[in-house]
DNA sequence: GGTTAGCACTCGGTAGAATTGAGTGCCAAC
DNA sequence: GTTGGCACTCAATTCTACCGAGTGCTAACC
């Protein structure tokens, strides 16, 4: 999957405080209605003194730099990609509510299971707690030394490799081979694998026996279906939660359509979080992600990682005009909870 | 979760052979358009040598015995689940086209992995060839015999049991011992967990050490473990494909809301499927299936055997006006694929 | 008796026209 | 620089008229 190029957002220049006092109203106004926002409503609600003439003023130039946007003439103001960003970077500041604090930590205190299991449930919780979609991401085992390898025969014809990973993965991969094995013979290539693999890491070059005998068969098919894999185990897991929260942010059934269809590329998902991460940001607004399709969203996202070194991610997945503050906040809290759950010694690692 | 009943489908008593041209007319025509079918339309369509005065008479009496709704006065009729039903009953048979059974078979001859990635992908591809959302379930291994129980080390706190089923399906557990183990101490107890649970199935009753010194305790820690999950072990296995399709069929954002909020529960969306099974049904329309939030969906399922029982299961999720005979045509073809696939000899059988 | 042409009737959908009103841009006065 | 005033714009709403697809009924017809 190419790259996407992430656009840098733009720079924003500071706005003068009565500027930014404007935008932001108009942002927080429209998050809450859905509707453009007028002047009069600005003056209003903000609490500059000053009249919904001067506020209209402002709003020329802001729509001139960019900030604002007018459906048409005679509506009020929409903010742009831009302007949300500048709402994000300047203005909002968010924290995780009582209850919801209260819920995060219930749910860690109970949670329970393989990190698959973890993770499965806490894109459930972030998209509960938020009402968004919620896209969790775990990084594979590609660095991970082999703990363990064992081959288990399952009839005569049929192998499974079975190997443990530094990381607490386990991983399985079915061996044909062509000719009947005896227990006997696969104990023995189970023994020589483990010899030959352990504390190695996946795609490692090793010696592999050159004789024809039935062991060495096996265990060279075996070795050869592992490195196979190799490039697909890096492949990162991905937990995608309340995906019907998109029904819920958009109101066009396309859109609706076009966001599930984009969801269920999973590489994509996982690479435009990516993508975000390694640009040092929390969150994309619109076109920042550069990725068409997901244009009128936002993603909001955070890193988890375990033992001090990254190793996967939570996101947000909602609207442009979505809760930036509560998501955001969410976002960071599960993350840390999450980075504290798999650190935590009280807990295994895997 | 409580299992619903599904409301055996009506008796349909035989209607005349005028009757059933006309009712499959109308589902035909709503099928294709989505909108109410008027009596001259059937006139046309349909090859009965009638006018459209006859047939309105004729449509007065399906209407009455239940078959036909009328959104309003002066609309066209619409076929209700009774209708549908009689028409999948009697009068849809479906083949499936060239191409698709091309791109079936490519795929069977391609696809290559562990059962889980077989069946993630067999959802895809259900969904792509039919359009509409896929569920794949695979019934878990709960009385599938232990092949293999290995205890690895991953630090001198956390150990790891893995599980081989005589399936092919693996498990890991994490287990937290109370103390610091050795390297040796792991060794041993594995080994007599290995002793002591192979050929059992998950749940036996075992023989536990009784002693108190650190192999023992951690063997009975493993065992204690892996029984607690027994139960969640029996837990199917599900796979969604293609929730984007949702939003293609039904028009209400709301509708496509509560349709992906339930797929989202996993057990319910199994439950579901093997209730329709359990009926020895292939097709569940409408509120057949007594579950309200799908009450306006048709789900389409076909059974998927492994040596002959029955391990699983193919459906389709889609709106009641759906295809019926692409649909089963398709499901009951990826169906014996995927039976075909793993009883195969020429593939691994996990 | 079943079938059909004819006809009055119903009622959702559409197309215009008229109206409303939120919101703007501009300007002159402060 | 700020503000009140005002003309203007334009989407959204409401109303009306009307169309036409489709019905149910009936009387004639085979």
């Amino acid at each position: 999957m190419a790259r996407r190029t992430i656009r840098q957002p733009s720079p924003t220049a500071d706005l003068d405080s009565r500027k930014a006092t404007i935008l932001e109203a108009v942002v927080r106004e429209h998050i809450d209605t859905a509707q453009p926002v007028g002047s009069s409503a600005v003056a209003a609600t903000s609490h500059l003194a000053v009249s919904s003439a001067t506020v209209r003023s402002e709003m020329v130039t802001l729509e001139r730099e960019g900030y604002l946007a007018q459906p048409h003439t005679s509506a009020g103001r929409v903010p742009t990609d831009k302007g949300y960003r500048y709402f994000v970077d300047h203005l909002q500041a968010g924290i995780v509510g009582e209850a919801q604090q209260q819920q995060i930590k219930d749910f860690f205190a109970n949670v329970r299971g393989e990190v698959e299991d973890v993770l499965a449930q806490t894109s459930t919780l972030l998209s509960q707690l938020t009402s968004y979609t919620s896209v969790v991401v775990g990084t594979g085992h590609a660095q991970s030394s082999i703990l363990s390898v064992q081959l288990v025969s399952l009839d005569a014809r049929h192998q499974l490799v079975v190997t443990v990973f530094a990381d607490g993965s386990v991983t399985k991969h079915s061996v044909l081979s062509s000719f009947d094995v005896s227990h006997v013979e696969v104990a023995e290539a189970s023994r020589q694998l483990h010899a030959l693999l352990i504390g190695t890491v996946l795609g490692a070059r090793v010696q592999v026996p050159s004789r024809t005998d039935h062991v060495a068969t096996l265990v060279r098919e075996a070795v050869a279906t592992l490195h196979a894999e190799a490039p697909t185990l890096e492949g990162e897991q991905v937990f995608i939660g309340g995906s019907s929260k998109v029904a819920e942010s958009f109101d066009g059934v396309e859109t609706v359509r076009q966001v599930l269809a984009t969801l269920e590329q999973e590489l994509l998902v996982v690479s435009l979080v990516q993508d975000i991460l390694d640009q040092g940001l929390s969150v994309a607004i619109g076109s920042e992600h550069g990725f068409q399709p997901l244009a009128s969203c936002a993603v909001v996202v955070a890193p988890v990682t375990i033992d001090g070194h990254p190793s996967g991610a939570v996101g947000l997945l909602g609207p442009t005009r979505m809760k930036y503050s509560e998501a955001m906040a969410a976002a960071r809290a599960v993350s840390a909870q999450l980075t504290q759950h798999f650190d935590g010694d009280d807990r295994a690692k895997s």
